[in-house]
DNA sequence: AGGGCTACCTGTACGC
DNA sequence: TGCGTACAGGTAGCCC
């Protein structure tokens, strides 16, 4: 599910519902995350009102009124939805009591994680102290690409590794290079300063997008009941193995290959 | 040191 | 219908 866009889009439905809130209970229905729920978070967040809700790279931060922090991952299948009551579903981990509804995270894979720091604690710790800049920062320039680009890897993987830009996933990156017209096997030392620039527009370019449509809906990307994610339809070569290309004729065939363990789609005629 | 592979966990789709 | 296998948006930790 969840790459920068759709993060996006669930940081902002949680802003507009929670932005000043107060948390009246939190139950913990299944602490068996990536890592274990804190039980003692509860005792740090009660009666606590939730002041602003961000954003970095895959990465959400709810900042309390009393300055801690829950940082949250929402892995593969994280998703967070609204009930009225206490209403369980299997796999709902955890329950903020909000005093007009319940904020439940689901989670089925269990890759993602909710945990807590103390102030200033939480942008050193070990998920964010490293991280690469924000794709719609300035930071993420021709310059850092030049200075920061692994001489070694292709162009795919160094998309995908979140020290070098922040919240590049799997479908992003197919569609990024297929925008900017480039190979994703292509190694990145041999990338030309023309295609430089280029990645970066189109990484900018197809991640507005995404986030303008509200994300890609691929299994069950859900926020509160609605379904959203209408960026699905606007895919161009994720998961589209064997049908035509959409920009250089019906005739060439965008295939899949697997690129350390993942899958990557491309079109082998447009994409040099 | 840095990149590649695998594990983590559950559900689904597909071939036989 | 059932069984085995492959695959799925994530990171992190091991190995080389």
């Amino acid at each position: 599910m969840p790459e920068l866009p759709e993060v996006e889009v669930v940081k902002k439905f949680l802003n507009s519902n929670f932005n000043g809130k107060r948390i009246q209970k939190i139950k913990i229905l299944n602490k068996k995350l990536r890592y274990k729920i804190e039980t003692n978070i509860t005792k740090h967040l009660i009666n606590q009102i939730i002041t602003k809700i961000f954003r970095r790279g895959k990465y959400l931060i709810l900042l309390f009124e009393n300055k801690n922090t829950l940082l949250i991952h929402l892995g593969m299948t994280g998703y967070f939805r609204i009930i009225k009551e206490e209403n369980y579903k299997k796999h709902d981990h955890l329950v903020f009591y909000f005093e007009s509804n319940l904020l439940v995270y689901n989670d089925i894979r269990k890759f993602g994680f909710i945990k807590f720091y103390k102030p200033d604690e939480v942008l050193n710790s070990q998920h964010l102290v490293k991280i690469g800049p924000e794709p719609f920062s300035k930071e993420y320039d021709f310059k850092y690409f030049k200075l920061n680009s692994k001489k070694t890897t292709n162009i795919k993987n160094l998309l995908m590794d979140q020290n070098f830009v922040a919240g590049l996933g799997n479908i992003y990156c197919s569609e990024i290079l297929f925008d900017a017209k480039i190979n994703p096997k292509r190694r990145c030392k041999k990338l030309n300063n023309n295609q430089i620039k280029q990645i970066i527009k189109s990484t900018k370019k197809i991640l507005d997008k995404a986030i303008s449509f509200g994300g890609t809906t691929i299994k069950n990307f859900v926020v509160s009941n609605e379904k959203i994610g209408y960026f699905k339809n606007e895919l161009k070569v994720y998961g589209k193995e064997d049908t035509g290309c959409v920009r250089c004729s019906k005739i060439n065939k965008i295939k899949r290959i697997v690129q350390s363990g993942r899958s990557t789609f491309f079109c082998e005629n447009c994409q040099k």
